[in-house]
DNA sequence: GTCTATAAATTGATAGAC
DNA sequence: GTCTATCAATTTATAGAC
């Protein structure tokens, strides 16, 4: 049996208000309400929102990272490798979309020590995505002018997604992230 | 000579204003400030804060259709059509940056009958790039599994730009937008 | 159409009892 | 670790003089 600590119920109910409102719409009466308890037990857990928010981001990002460096590492082969990078990275946003909506979007209102140690993290993403189309394209299964643009232009198919994005909708995530994975091929291919 | 009204200085503080800290964390003091005006100055040529959000992002979306819509018309053969489309797109995305952010990411923010009529628009904005992109597989000049998918997909390049591209900074748009086109012919390409 | 002053409500966070 | 009660600051918006 799993135990639901209050603290989880917390960082849960801190993820649905984030995600549903934006960080400054959301008071922190909201989400100690959605936990199921008075607003001053929050700061039992948390010295402030922003501490909410920062465990929420560091989270995800850390879970976003291990999604695309596993997958980086799932294969040798430049095609088979990009198309697993970005399948798994599209599904993971699909499949966390309030998650990684609270990432992309409320980046900029963490505390600039906090952005500092998630811009890191931002980094690692990119450049995993950056040195898997750079061996591509040495070994020659890829054509790519723009090595920095192209990375960024097949994370941003996975990350717009949690724009609009409805878990549980009539989209399948998987079959999302497969086209995207196809999409990222075509893109590339020498 | 341009003659600037307060309330066209107004409207640009409150896009300055909601581009760098969005909807919810800025306050009309500080749209006033930027403006040069006292507070209370703000409700002489707008009812709300909300009311400013909602004009400046009815104004984005409009322009954001027009231009679309324009590279749409500007050929008929479907490869060239689609390379438009996708860099006047991206292109204005670029060099608007500060207004598509708000247009993208603080559309939640408007009010309900607000939100309703700018929707409008950005299903139009999609019909339309799903349009071309049907004409283009009927013709036999594009390879299309999911035309839906594949227009979020081209239309993502350019909408999540927004959310890191500096006006000014070291990348050009101008370029950018070039890369995004090319992407695009690629993904659909027969 | 601009100002100063302020109302009315809400906010993040704390005090102190249990 | 949870509660009730509340503080202190801030917020959107308005009143009324000029």
């Amino acid at each position: 049996m799993t135990v639901v600590t209050a603290r989880e119920r917390l960082l849960a109910a801190a993820v649905e208000a984030f995600a549903e409102k934006g960080f400054a719409a959301t008071t922190t009466r909201d989400i100690a309400s959605r936990a199921g308890m008075s607003p001053a037990a929050v700061y039992v857990h948390h010295d402030s929102k922003e501490s909410l928010l920062y465990t929420v981001s560091l989270d995800g990002h850390r879970h976003a990272l291990e999604i695309i460096e596993g997958a980086a590492a799932s294969s040798d082969e430049p095609v088979e490798r990009l198309r697993a990078m970005v399948r798994s990275f599209s599904r993971w946003h699909a499949d966390n979309s309030r998650v990684g909506r609270i990432v992309q979007y409320e980046y900029h209102a963490l505390s600039p020590e906090h952005r500092a140690e998630v811009a890191v993290l931002r980094r690692r993403i990119e450049q995993t995505m950056r040195d898997a189309l750079t061996d591509g394209v040495e070994r020659g299964a890829f054509a790519i002018d723009d090595v920095p643009g192209t990375a960024f232009a097949v994370l941003s198919l996975g990350i717009d997604l949690v724009r609009w994005f409805e878990p549980g909708g009539s989209q399948s995530g998987e079959r999302l992230a497969d086209l995207h994975a196809e999409l990222a091929v075509k893109m590339t291919r020498a």
